[in-house]
DNA sequence: AATGAATGAGCATTCATTCAT
DNA sequence: GATGAATGAATGCTCATTCAT
């Protein structure tokens, strides 16, 4: 079960598929390296210890997420049009990527996270605090502490793909609901006059 | 250390709290036991699994929120002041026992949860759902499939707890602000016209 | 097998004799194990570590040979038939003891060696070193650094065990001769004027 | 890093440096094969495993030593003088090789030596067993079993280098007294007449 | 009923050795 | 010849569960 991407990028995918099959915590690296097609040993030669590998695997995703959604914030849009593209973006990588997205997002890694792995999930959430600042400022985002707001946020778009991924089955019209009811969340003319 | 509820509730207390210092997976019995003040062979007299404990554990917290979010459904009220009701019990639930609401919320269970523990939850995400419906037919909760609505709902819920818990301090002003942008993920009158 | 002594005393003695058989580094915990009569488990509810169960080994046979040295220094007595006292008392407790003699002695004992079982040890080189200088002052034991003249006759001493261990058969007369040999070591008499 | 006698020689080299480090059993090939300069493979291709390494090293070093000593048995000496210069030969060795000398008589090679290997540490026991004997016929090495008295004799001697290893320090006037007190077990004039 | 000693399968990790390149 | 990636058996240690007292 070699890939193209080498016995590194197969023991990553492994990892990130068995993890999710049960979690980080429960699954024993004899299944990782099985799954990835090589021995135990071998694994050991690209990660120095399990921890390593699972840190490895959060921030490979994280940086892919976190890429996808930076790259939303283009120049001229309003901020309901370009909360639009980071939520569609969100919900696409939940949706291209949803092993990943659960093993980021459904699982605990307190544990054996690394302060590395803790700065890679950091800038995701600072890039949605500027975007909330910046929003407040232009008074097109409603008020109030902008960490709570990005919370909220992201708790919703959490619960929507948990909710799929527990079997719920939306229509892309489905979607565009649930993204016109998350904008809701941040647009200051929902906000009580 | 046994309490006035016995044994058993002695038992149930403990697991809480040691589950939540660690995690179900990474707290062996012999923790909860000790923190119990029993010994490990009392513990198996009480609960035939570390499994069983621990659906135990989360039947008993999910009924408890179960019981106090049924309650609020007030006859006359409007939805708006339902939900907010609500919302009110929600956070003070995790206000009140905050181990119970991350055991509940922030940690993942699927591997260990029997049939009974799963319709407990079910039954709290059937209590929001028919408000979601009743409030749509009254045209009060914008449009949309009722279980998604409730997963972002829930979801925001989760979110806020969750950063409250990683050290997001709030004032009362801003929980009712979150009180305000979370309502307007159901209000219709948030939705596009 | 379990003894009078119990479970930690019979763990204590198949600890000595296998680390014997190989060494201390080359015996898996589950043949020490075995050896008692007992599970893995077992073993580590009494010992946190193999390294703490090496160095109880080591501690339990130095504080017995230390306690026997210790016996030997007779007030009246001549340093000449002291030194024969323990010399018998050192060479009979290889004797009576050899595999404990072996391992404290025979192997290496520098990598997991703890602060408690390094004092232990040094008690003994302490009596000897005592014993040497107060010879020296009484004009009966050469001049020379005592902790020198000490590592000769333990060395001596040690060389001794180690041949008969080897095969080297003795009498009481070759001991006898051994004997007066190592106090040769000593004596102020064999100084060459 | 490859030296002047070659790949073989620097894996010798190498070996007994780091085999001083830990010890035999401690040290992977791995760590060889790298102070040496070379990979793992290359090391196979001139060892076929790591017992042969271990016992190639220790045939080295005895071989050294057995010639350095046996090279000081002069014809018309007397045995006192030959003593004397076959003492210092032998702290010379460990002092020239302190790392040969502590691979040597401080690590225990039971579990691994090949007959060849044990041959050629018997040999110097030969040497000095034929210095006793003959010693003895001339009437000045004291009576006794000649393999008692070496293994007195080598004993000293080990422990006074272990001493000096474990950080006594001495003065070459100390090691003067260190030969006298040494010779003094074998001296027939120190023989209790 | 309560205790806690005993069990042993299971896990993360290491390392001597092989072999395709 | 030389390399070093790959192997997998072996090791120290943990912990859910049982059971004699």
């Amino acid at each position: 079960m070699t890939r193209a991407g080498g016995t590194r990028a197969a023991l990553l995918d492994a990892a990130l598929a068995v993890f999710n099959e049960r979690t980080y915590g429960d699954t024993p690296v004899a299944v990782v390296a099985d799954r990835a097609g090589v021995s135990v040993g071998t694994l050991y030669r690209y990660f120095p210890s399990k921890e390593a590998l699972g840190n490895a695997v959060y921030r490979l995703w994280k940086q892919r997420l976190a890429e996808r959604l930076a790259a939303e914030r283009s120049a001229g849009a309003s901020y309901e049009s370009t909360f639009a593209a980071m939520f569609r973006t969100f919900v696409g990588f939940a949706a291209d990527h949803p092993e990943a997205f659960a093993f980021l997002e459904l699982q605990q890694h307190e544990s054996y996270l690394d302060v590395d792995s803790r700065t890679a999930s950091t800038s995701i959430d600072q890039t949605a605090v500027d975007f909330v600042v910046q929003g407040q400022r232009a008074g097109e985002i409603r008020a109030g502490d902008p960490r709570m707001l990005v919370a909220l946020v992201y708790g919703a778009l959490v619960g929507l793909v948990k909710a799929r991924r527990a079997g719920l089955r939306l229509t892309d019209e489905d979607l565009a609901a649930a993204r016109a009811a998350t904008w809701a969340l941040l647009d200051v003319r929902s906000q009580a006059e």
